[in-house]
This record gives C-alpha cells, sequence and structure tokens, in this order.
DNA sequence: TTTAGGG
DNA sequence: CCCTAAA
C-alpha cells in the first residue's frame, strides 16, 4: 500500500543568523570542495553549511500562539479561524561549542477537524483575504491521503486531503528594531489549514516566538484553497500609493500550472491595515513571466514561497583585496560562486562591490557603483533605490526580499524519520537554489540583456521610477528559454520550467538607507515536495495506487517505478544544459591591445607563469584571470600557426603573431632546457 | 592556489 | 571559456 502525501513548502522569508567568523572559513571551504555532483550552494547551504549541522527536534505543541493566528488573516485567503498552526523554527544554536548549529524544531498541530475539508468552504471563495496571499493548490483530484504527518487523526475520516505547507522564513526589516545582531531567528510557522493544507509562515524579524512582534507583518506566505485562488499576479503593476503605508513586503507568487492560479501576496498588513480587496479585484492582472516551474508532475502544483531576508554583503576592502577574492572565487564553478559572493553574512550593512563581473577598467562606468542587497542570501530582489544615494556617491541600492524556489519532489521511505524528512527538505531546497538559477534583470519591463552594461548605461541607476527594475529568476539563460524543461527526463520527475517571477520596486523615493520602505517581495521559485510514504517499511519501489477501499483513489496518485532508497531526494530540477549556459561568463574576446599586452608579458615572463602575467598586465582587468590569459596564449599559438583564411574573430597583426610564435618557440625551448637540469636523463627505456 | 591541458 | 588533475 502506497500512499502519497504532498506538502508544498513555501518558503516566505529567510533569516540568515549570524555568522559567526569561526565558520566563516569553514563554510568557504566546504564551497570550495563542492563538486558538481552536489551542486547545491545555494542560501540553504549557506545555512547548512555555516550552521554546520542541522538539528531538528520536534516538538509537539497542539496550538500556536495566538500571533501566529492573527497573522494568518493576512495571509491567507481563506479564513484561518480554523486553521491549525504548525510552528516551525530553525535558530542557531548558541549554546555549547558555539558552533552555530541550527535547529528546527517545530509544532504540529494534534487535531484536525474533517468538515474543513470540504470543498466548498465558502472561505475560499473569494473572500476578503484574497488579497493578501494566494496560492494556488491542487484540484480534487490530485488530492492525497494524508498520513500522520499532517493530522495524526483518522485517515478515514479523511477522503480527499492535500497538504499543503507554506514555508515561510521571513527576514528582518530595516526599520525593525530586531536585525541580524539579536538573538536570531528563523521561524517558520507552518499552518495547517482545513483543507489540508499547511502554510507555514514566517517570523517576519529576528525577534523570539514569543514576541507579539514576531509575526508581525510578515504574513505566513500562502494559503491553500480548494484549487481557485483569486489573486493578483505577479507583475501586476501596483501603484504605490496602493500600498499601505508602512508595507515592507509583497509576496509575488505566479504559478501558470492551469493558467488559472497565480498570486501575490500582497504586501502584509498590520493588524489595522487590512488591504481592501475591492483594490486588489480592480487591480489589473497582468502575467508577466509564463515560463512554468520545474515541476515533477502535472498533478502536482502546489507552490512554495521562498523568501530570503538576510543581508549579505562580501566587501573588497582593496584592491589587492579583491583581486584576492577573485583568485579565490576561480576554483568555484560560477553557479556556485554566485551564492558565494553573496554568502558573507554580517550583522552591518554594508555594500558590494560590483566588481568583476558588473563592471571592467574598460568599461568603468560601474566602477563606482554598488548594491546593497538586503535580502537574501544571495538571491533577493525587492528594490528600492535611493535617489539621493545615487545622485551623490553615485549607488544604486536595491532590496531584494525573497525569492521562490522552484518546485521538487522529496521521496522518502514511511519508515523514515521526520528528522530525516526535514534534512531532506532542506537539502533539496539547498540543490534547487544552487542548481543554476539564472537571474533576469527587467528594466521598465523590459529584459535587460546585456551583462555588461553598467547601471548607468542601462538606465538602472537612473530611472527613479519605482517600478522599473525587477529581477526574476530564471531557470536558464535567454539562449533558449522556451523550453526549459529537460529533455532528457528519462527521470522519474518530469520537469517543469521554474517560472521566472518578478519583483518590482515598490515606492521607496525618499526612503533612506536603514528605513523599512515598502517594497514587494519576490517569490523566486516554487518548491513543491512530493511525500510518498509506502506503508510496507520496507522501501520498495512505491508506485501502487493504493487502497480502493478505504482510501478515496484521487487522494492516491501513482508513482514511476524507482527506487525509493536512491532517490532521497529527487530535485525535480536537472541541471539542463540551458542553466549550464546561464551560468557561464560571457564571452570577451581579447583586443588587440589585450594580445599586444599579453605578448609582451610572455616574452618577458615566459610562459607557465600566468598569475605573473596576470599581474603584470593584466591586473587591472578583473576579468581576465590568469587562466583566462593562459588560453589567450593557447589560441594565439594556434592562431600564428594557422592559415590567416582560417582565422576568425577580429584580426591580430602578423606581427603580433610572429612574436607569438617566436616567443612560444623561445620559452618552450628553456622549459625542455630546465627540465633537462632536473632530470638529465629522464628516460632511457625503449 | 596555480599550472597544464583536455573539452 | 570551462573543468579538473596535479603540483
Amino acid at each position: 500500500m502506497v500512499l502519497h502525501k504532498r506538502l508544498d513548502y513555501g518558503f516566505n522569508g529567510y533569516q540568515v543568523p549570524p555568522m559567526p567568523r569561526a565558520t566563516r572559513s569553514a563554510r568557504r571551504r566546504v564551497t570550495f570542495r563542492r563538486r558538481d555532483e552536489d551542486n547545491q550552494m545555494c542560501a540553504f547551504d549557506l545555512l547548512a553549511t555555516l550552521a554546520g549541522e542541522i538539528l531538528l527536534e520536534k516538538e509537539s505543541s497542539p496550538t500556536s500562539s495566538n500571533t501566529s493566528k492573527e497573522n494568518d488573516q493576512h495571509a491567507c485567503v481563506k479564513n484561518t479561524q480554523e486553521s491549525e498552526d504548525k510552528l516551525v523554527k530553525i535558530e542557531p544554536s548558541n549554546q555549547g561549542s558555539g558552533d552555530g548549529r541550527v535547529l528546527i524544531s517545530e509544532t504540529v498541530p494534534q487535531a484536525y477537524d474533517r468538515k474543513h475539508l470540504s470543498k466548498e468552504s465558502p472561505l475560499t471563495q473569494n473572500n476578503g483575504h484574497s488579497g493578501f496571499a494566494s496560492v494556488a493548490t491542487t484540484d480534487s483530484s490530485e488530492s492525497f491521503v494524508d498520513e500522520k504527518l499532517v493530522n495524526g487523526k483518522n485517515k478515514d475520516d479523511i477522503q480527499s486531503f492535500a497538504s499543503k505547507v507554506d514555508f515561510g522564513i521571513s527576514g528582518y526589516r530595516d526599520s525593525g528594531d530586531c536585525t541580524l545582531d539579536c538573538e536570531s531567528k528563523i521561524m517558520l510557522r507552518d499552518v495547517l489549514h482545513k483543507n489540508g493544507k499547511v502554510s507555514i509562515g514566517t517570523g517576519a524579524d529576528m525577534c523570539s516566538l514569543e514576541d507579539p512582534k514576531f509575526w508581525d507583518g510578515k504574513p505566513p506566505a500562502l494559503v491553500s484553497s480548494d484549487g481557485k485562488v483569486k489573486v493578483p499576479l505577479c507583475g501586476d503593476h501596483i501603484p504605490h500609493s496602493s500600498f499601505p503605508a508602512g508595507r515592507d513586503d509583497v509576496k509575488i507568487v505566479s504559478r501558470d500550472d492551469d493558467e488559472n492560479s497565480s498570486g501575490c501576496t500582497r504586501p502584509s498588513m498590520t493588524k489595522k491595515s487590512i488591504w481592501p480587496v475591492s483594490r486588489i479585484a480592480d487591480r489589473r492582472i497582468k502575467k508577466i513571466l509564463a515560463s512554468k516551474y520545474w515541476k515533477v508532475s502535472p498533478k502536482l502544483k502546489d507552490e512554495a514561497l521562498l523568501n530570503f531576508d538576510g543581508d549579505f554583503k562580501p566587501i573588497c576592502h582593496n584592491r589587492k583585496g579583491c583581486y584576492k577574492r577573485q583568485r579565490s572565487q576561480m576554483n568555484i564553478p560560477f553557479k556556485k560562486r554566485k551564492f558565494f559572493e553573496c554568502s558573507s553574512v554580517s550583522n552591518s550593512d554594508r555594500w558590494i562591490n560590483c566588481d568583476g563581473k558588473f563592471d571592467s577598467p574598460e568599461e568603468g562606468g560601474a566602477s563606482g557603483s554598488c548594491m546593497k542587497m538586503n535580502g537574501a542570501i544571495g538571491t533577493s530582489s525587492s528594490v528600492g533605490q535611493h535617489p539621493s544615494i545615487l545622485s551623490r556617491d553615485s549607488y544604486v541600492k536595491l532590496r531584494i526580499k525573497s525569492f521562490r524556489v522552484p518546485e521538487l519532489f522529496i521521496e522518502m521511505p514511511e519508515s523514515a524519520t521526520v528528522g530525516s524528512l526535514k534534512r531532506t527538505v532542506m537539502k533539496a531546497v539547498t540543490t534547487i537554489l544552487g542548481g543554476g538559477l539564472h537571474v533576469g534583470v527587467l528594466l521598465r519591463g523590459k529584459k535587460v540583456r546585456d551583462d555588461n552594461k553598467t547601471l548607468l548605461q542601462t538606465g538602472i541607476s537612473h530611472d527613479y521610477n519605482p517600478d522599473a527594475l525587477g529581477f526574476a529568476l530564471e531557470p536558464s539563460p535567454s539562449k533558449n528559454p522556451q523550453p526549459l524543461c529537460p529533455r532528457d527526463s528519462s527521470h522519474m520527475l518530469p520537469c517543469d520550467m521554474l517560472q521566472p517571477l518578478t519583483s518590482y520596486l515598490s515606492d521607496s523615493a525618499g526612503a533612506h538607507q536603514g528605513t523599512c520602505h515598502a517594497s514587494p517581495e519576490l517569490h523566486v521559485a516554487d518548491l513543491g515536495n512530493f511525500i510518498e510514504s509506502d506503508h510496507d517499511s520496507a522501501p520498495s519501489p512505491p508506485h501502487t495506487p493504493v487502497d480502493k477501499s478505504t482510501r478515496d483513489s484521487k487522494a492516491l496518485v501513482a508513482v514511476p517505478e524507482i527506487n525509493v532508497k536512491a532517490l532521497a531526494v529527487v530535485p525535480v530540477h536537472q541541471r539542463s544544459k540551458q542553466s549550464e549556459i546561464a551560468q557561464r561568463r560571457i564571452r570577451r574576446p581579447f583586443s588587440v591591445a589585450e594580445v599586444e599586452a599579453l605578448v609582451q608579458a610572455v616574452e618577458k615572463l615566459g610562459t607557465g607563469r600566468w598569475r605573473d602575467v596576470k599581474l603584470r598586465a593584466f591586473d587591472n582587468a578583473k576579468h581576465r584571470t590568469y587562466v583566462d590569459l593562459k588560453d589567450k596564449w593557447k589560441t594565439l599559438v594556434h592562431t600564428a600557426r594557422i592559415s590567416p583564411q582560417q582565422r576568425r574573430g577580429e584580426p591580430v597583426p602578423q606581427e603580433l603573431l610572429d612574436r607569438v610564435l617566436t616567443a612560444h618557440a623561445y620559452w618552450s625551448k628553456q622549459q625542455a632546457k630546465q627540465q633537462l637540469k632536473q632530470h638529465p636523463e629522464p628516460c632511457l627505456l625503449i
């Protein structure tokens, strides 16, 4: 007998605990070691890494705090009065060794009222809360029988049950008095709704759970519905004025499984300010990005939100430091590098120097530009510009609050522990985040494709329209935007495209650094989890749609044959070629001047001293690594040897090519001599 | 981290 | 330009 459970985790925010100094290097080491097989450098990776270990502890508590419920009202489409709350708390463990361990605890609802399962629950019908958050859920056919994780009650009570978990993690707000400096906690609130969906909201700030402020302003991201959710779509332009003052988080969710459901979590309301439904209704709904999520199966559509909201900002103190850093990155595959770059978590606001990828000496324009990322580990995105800062220092301040995580599946034997489930989820999230997301930048609705342009050149830095700038997470680069689903889905898990989501600048005009301004929260991706429970404790291939008598077959989903053991985690996300390409550095052909400099340096230093060559001739060209120079020399030699007709690209003066050959020959001879000295008679065999 | 070399 | 073994 096989039952399937389905959980959708929405990450509504993410609080990165302050990273102990000592663990930074450790994290970095880990980062470096990562290979392709674990393409999982991401926020959670960071968290896990810095934490060293994730402890999962489960504590039972029938209900959650009242404050949590308050939040439900904001975030849930339905009336959440009857919902059960489940709290998941992640917090760094400061006790003991101070190794920064992360504790995840959750409070699981004990009771579940079956009457809430009614599909026709009036609460789901466009009630006044629909505007706050909405997440389409599965239709009845997708329902799964929930066994224990959700209700722990008589399963027969539940005919059709889909559990949805919205996993929210929220970061701190600038204006909040609880910052990363405080005792940092990541709180995930898991709300079990009557329809069987569980929403996990997030703590908005670092305050402790007991602190009523904790949930304030950070509503649980998603609300399950019976399948129909009406909400403003992503990309819907929301007039700034529509945002109640003080709103600082807007969740944007978009899904197009059935093309009928997508949602935006509007800025969560404080208790005093409730978003008027009418406004939402009036709002023009427009879908900006239509690509699909990665999906495991067409049936699994629930979504999850992931919000990151921490601070990360590596700094480059000086040029030397920059070079050091650059060098250190060279061994990191770019896709991981991205996360690495954003992985530094600090308690104070700092700026990211946009070196390397953002500017080049030649371009110069953006050299002075910095971005402040206030949000998530690497990927954040709500944005706010600060013209005042901009005009004075040529800084562009951007704020990205959250991203959504692509859907993925988790498969575990029933005998697996909850702890391992949690770890698995963590791993899955990590995987999906680290697997090659691509950030797209939209300016005034148009995609900015040229990565080499500076913020100034693109107009980003001087467009004060808060709605002008948007970010989107995409599974793959623009090269092949359409078919994002890898063809090689021989895998049991078909994969949907990740739906790029866009966040638009909310109005932050007049906002100053350190203040809380309204800015949309961007949900970047969907994380769906597919949990299968096999009633035979033996981890046999689970795919038998089960138990036709007692359970509604609808609640069961057949799963392709697969070894459960082998697939503790089955991330839907497969590293597609597109994403690979997306991660590639942009091609920057060497100019003749650069070739000249290279040739000159090599003539002087010889081949085989590429670091010196780099320092000597390309020290200020941050985008040219010594590996690049070596490669260029290689191609130069090759170019010099082939006929001019065969050469491509910008023609290199023959004179230079001749020097290349000469130098190459000379230094090759030198190397041979050197080797001969060291090994006078290397090999007499033959 | 740097070098060297294949892809 | 990427990746990685080897130094």
